[in-house]
DNA sequence: TTATCATGCTACTAATTGTGTAGCGTCAAG
DNA sequence: CTTGACGCTACACAATTAGTAGCATGATAA
């Protein structure tokens, strides 16, 4: 069970692809650049009015990373999920319900 | 389809719960560790081994951050999931998959 | 033509966050 | 009483993000 351990050099090329997933996704705003785009083609501009007017510096290297990706592309409706992207959508859509119950919880947890 | 529009004041208290949870696990190593602890108990040093020698400083800040939001908990076994970390857990599982058949086409897209 | 406006995006500084290493206080074993 | 492992803090340095200004481009309109 734990012969796992000798595969985790941190090296870079060949990391298991959930842990690249999880440097990918566990950046500031890349969940949130994903799940605003869920259903819906934006724009430069009007993503960033989604995030909260995120620095554009910030939203700029998300951006171009996801695309070099393959989970956005680009084209003059904006940027939006590539196939790739939609599928990993979809995990963020459970995972909405999933925040849900958290929230309720914790919620119930501080009042009581 | 875009009455959603109108909800969206970037507020703070009653952010929508989806939204707190993209920024509880877009941080960095956030969801690295939940992936380490997903089937096992770990104490703080192993856990760091995991991850690759992390910063203890920011390895205790999220364990501090995700104790304090009811997905972790830690006793004299060390840190482990609750329940409602578990069923996040699942759905990191469910990304694995995901995260697989990525790595699969970027990889094949490159190749070509 | 010139003015207006929106677009995608870059530049630059300040602030925040993460890294890396040393090491403390506590405990159990030798 | 040394040795080692534990959880964790301190601190200086590096990297990342925030926040704002503004440019180049293209469309629209006077």
């Amino acid at each position: 069970m734990a012969s796992e351990t000798a595969k985790e050099s941190h090296g870079s090329a060949h990391r298991r692809p959930i842990v690249r997933a999880f440097e990918l996704l566990g950046q500031r705003w890349t969940l949130r650049i994903l799940w605003e785009l869920r259903d819906e083609r934006l724009t430069f501009r009007a993503l960033r009015a989604r995030c909260g007017e995120v620095s554009p510096t910030v939203l700029n290297r998300r951006l171009k990373e996801l695309r070099a990706n393959a989970i956005l592309d680009h084209d003059e409706a904006g940027y939006g999920l590539t196939e790739c992207g939609q599928e990993l959508g979809r995990h963020l859509l459970a995972l909405n319900d999933w925040a849900r119950r958290w929230a309720e919880q914790l919620g119930t947890d501080r009042e009581a």
